[in-house]
Formats: C-alpha cells, structure tokens, sequence
DNA sequence: CCCGTGACGACAT
DNA sequence: TATGTCGCCACGG
C-alpha cells in the first residue's frame, strides 16, 4: 500500500456511511484531482487488495448508476446497497440526490 | 519508452 | 435532452 494515491482514496470511500453514496467525481474533488475521476473509479479497482476492504459499491457514477456492478459481478452490488437501505432500480439509486455523501462537505464540520 | 485501456466527468454540438 | 468528443493520469503489455 505505497501507493498514496490508492490509499487516499481508500481512506475516503471508508469513511463513506452506511446507508449513503457518492461519486468517483466528488472523492477526487475532495482529493484534489477532480480532473482525474477516472483515477478513483481505477483505485477501485484495486480496493480490492486493500486492507481493511473498501465498500465501493457505496461509490457510483455522479448519474447515481451502479456502473460499477459489472466489476462485481451480477446483482452482488445492488444487493449490498439495498442491505444498507439504498434502494436501487435499474442499476440506479433512488433518491440519489438525497443519499449523496460529499466528502468535501461531509467532512468540512 | 510508447501505446492502448478505463468502476468518470464536463463541455460541445 | 441525447450523443459525441476530449481530458485526466495510472497501469499493463
């Protein structure tokens, strides 16, 4: 875990609540690399070699869709979102918009 | 060292 | 609103 990039977003997606999601855009906003939101969605990727695991199926696109459930596999992704209470249709999360954790703004208290 | 790829996002048309 | 294109940068081949 040299990589500090990875593990930045790691801790981040980590401090994600049960329950809430956010995008690949806000964590690296947050980070500073808004411009590279595809470099989180990649450290995801990676999460899982990380230790303590990454809830990344807490992480969706700014669209709120499980573009992720691919990687996953099947429906292994909505199931653990709906576990936590996030309801999801379509691959998509309801009530988004209100689910939305913004690391920026979560954390700024 | 160069090239293609990608769990995204913003902007242009 | 929908579709297309570019930028972003780490990683594997």
């Amino acid at each position: 875990m040299d990589d500090n990039f990875f593990d930045r977003v790691y801790e981040v997606a980590r401090l994600i609540p049960p329950g809430r999601v956010t995008s690949y855009g806000a964590i690296a906003s947050y980070l500073g690399t808004k411009g590279s939101s595809r470099m989180v969605g990649y450290a995801m990727q990676a999460c899982g070699k990380a230790l303590p695991p990454v809830p990344a199926h807490r992480v969706v696109n700014r669209q709120g869709l499980l573009t992720a459930k691919f990687h996953f596999g099947g429906n292994l992704m909505e199931q653990l979102l709906e576990s936590e209470g996030v309801k999801v249709t379509d691959d998509q999360v309801q009530d988004f918009k209100t689910l939305f954790w913004d690391p920026a703004i979560e954390l700024e208290l």
